[in-house]
DNA sequence: CTGAATCCCTGCCGATACTG
DNA sequence: CAGTATCGGCAGGGATTCAG
């Protein structure tokens, strides 16, 4: 029996802290995988982008027009920037008008609970002063 | 019968997504609770030191030595950014030489939950390319 | 020992203008 | 319609130096 010898069985076998090697990082490497989620998230209106895709498939317009303070060229870096991260899929429709088709990939949608851990804190969260 | 109900229910009644008028805001306000945590958890480093401070409570010498490449400067900036965010406590002790202690709040420790689910997404997730 | 002050450099964001 | 090109402002991060 390959029994782990831990003197605490309180810390959880999650794949989470303190047991991942990765776990003992001592600088923000790329590889870390809570890096690699910020990194995902990384930039304004990111996760507002992402809640809208996560209640349906939008095109560019319709994005522009559900975020109208953001500007073209912002909605079209973060789009761009989700679609490398896998997180969007991208298919431009061919024929007139063009229409590009942005939904979220498996990995997008997964996003789902993790944007909800971060509302819930920042929802309980009283911040002093 | 506090059966759940099966099929749809359309929305979970959870604290998030799309039931909070919160949920529906256009822009990246201070206010919403996605942005006050991702406020929290701002900038390079904080969410190692985060991890130290989970793990126990230190000086601000232990944490240089638990990240030996994290410059005076940045260590500093980032415990008084997370001190003033309400996610930490710092206690000066008198005498000599002077130590600095700090630990998390209960809010600081809710964010444990918040880095695991941070950390889940990525290493479940493998990036194209 | 624990920071604060300063300087420089880089990268992000927004606005505007332009193309397939 | 769906972007790309370019530019300027400004905030973030690192190194160094100074102070309580």
């Amino acid at each position: 029996m390959t029994h782990q010898t831990v003197g605490h069985p309180s810390h959880p076998l999650r794949p989470g802290l303190p047991d991942d090697p990765l776990a003992q990082v001592t600088e923000p490497t790329p590889h870390c995988p809570v890096e690699i989620t910020l990194a995902a998230l990384r930039g304004r209106w990111t996760t507002l982008v992402i809640r809208e895709l996560l209640q349906a498939d939008r095109t560019f317009t319709e994005l522009r027009q559900a975020l109208p303070t953001l500007s073209d060229k912002v909605l079209s870096d973060r789009l761009a920037h989700l679609t490398e991260a896998g997180v969007l899929d991208r298919s431009r429709r061919p024929g007139w008008p063009p229409r590009t088709h942005y939904s979220l990939t498996p990995a997008g949608r997964r996003l789902g609970p993790v944007l909800q851990a971060l509302w819930d804190w920042g929802a309980q969260h009283q911040p002093p002063s």
